[in-house]
DNA sequence: ATGCTCATTTAGCGCTTGATCATATAGCCT
DNA sequence: AGGCTATATGATCAAGCGCTAAATGAGCAT
């Protein structure tokens, strides 16, 4: 009655060490988004349905799977495509954006990824850091460009200034915090752009 | 020279319970606001000047005190003054907007507040919904009824309606992440609304 | 079927954690 | 000055943590 019949049937599967790898770093994102990077690997590997020394078989330590998780995560969800995208003036601004903002939601504001990007931040900044450098620099002069276009303004010459630049941040923040809202603290969020 | 001269003076200063709780309230909230919930009592109380088991004749166990800094950090920084200050259409909607958000950010756009709020999201977010019920409640429909009015368009008859609300978060989103990345990630911020 | 290899488990070490208890002493009252 | 009270400390416990080393057995080659 306490413990299920006899020894809860053991079973040993032995994987090849490329799909365990992988199997264990999915699992760890899953489990740090959850419950921060002070989870345990203990709960990490009961939740794997392994033993906890075997994750130090493929990871040498815990700090060295965190830093996996971060760099998977942040890695390779950048699309360049969506520059091109933003500065295709047969379609009208609007529906650029709209677009855009679609695809870069369904890229980069998934629970695991919004999860792990706040408890990142207020561990250790310096991920965020650059990956907000990296939207600074590439995103939003663009968009800066698109909407003086639009309104019919001139181009300016040396790049937007920082009032235009805190501009189109209000904007993606604004959406930032939509998937905030979503996704950490579970809110109901009923419109869609 | 490894341990300074002797015993390091070990003064020992016998405050008055309030006083003392007090001080270590406030010790807390800055200690978690940046080492999470998940900081340990004994680092506390080194920051605070006096010995681990001293936090537990105040505060019955750590979760204890750790729900006091929740409570302390999101009571009594709302100000009710602000909706009659929204409402007040002798003053131009612009300057009432920016005044209000001066004043807002003034109150829980601080380093503490935000990284609490964001910790505490993260590790269990009834009180962030409980929060957000709030702006959504009092001040999203107020913001909403003022831009209406400012805009010339009729007065909604039964509240706004979904995507009004949503356009007002996003504004309060924008904000809201203008001061993480201020006091979250430490970025440069340059424009003042 | 049998043996070998290495993925996986069992057992446990050293340390840190939240929490408890008896002891010591700061500061007020007389 | 001396005594009393209860604030603060020192010592320590039990549980949980990251991590290691030796034992085990799954699954392939033969």
């Amino acid at each position: 009655m306490t413990k299920d019949s006899k020894a809860d049937a053991p079973v040993r599967r032995r994987l090849a060490p490329a799909e365990r790898e992988r199997q264990i770093l999915e699992g760890a994102i899953a489990y740090f988004s959850e419950a921060g990077f002070s989870g345990q690997t203990r709960e990490l590997s009961r939740r794997l349905g392994i033993t906890q020394p075997l994750l130090y078989r493929y990871f040498p330590s815990k700090q060295a799977l965190v830093e996996k998780v971060y760099q998977t995560v942040f890695q390779g969800r950048w699309n360049p495509a969506w520059i091109p995208l933003l500065r295709d003036r047969s379609v009208p601004l609007r529906e650029r954006l709209v677009e855009f903002y679609r695809q870069y939601a369904q890229a980069t504001y998934r629970p695991e990824w919004i999860r792990i990007y706040m408890h990142a931040g207020l561990s250790d900044p310096t991920l965020n850091r650059r990956y907000i450098r990296l939207v600074r620099r590439e995103l939003l002069p663009v968009m800066c460009a698109e909407v003086r276009h639009h309104c019919g303004l001139p181009v300016a010459t040396e790049g937007p200034d920082e009032q235009e630049i805190e501009f189109v941040w209000n904007l993606h923040g604004g959406i930032f915090y939509q998937a905030v809202r979503r996704h950490v603290y579970r809110t109901r969020v009923s419109v869609d752009f």
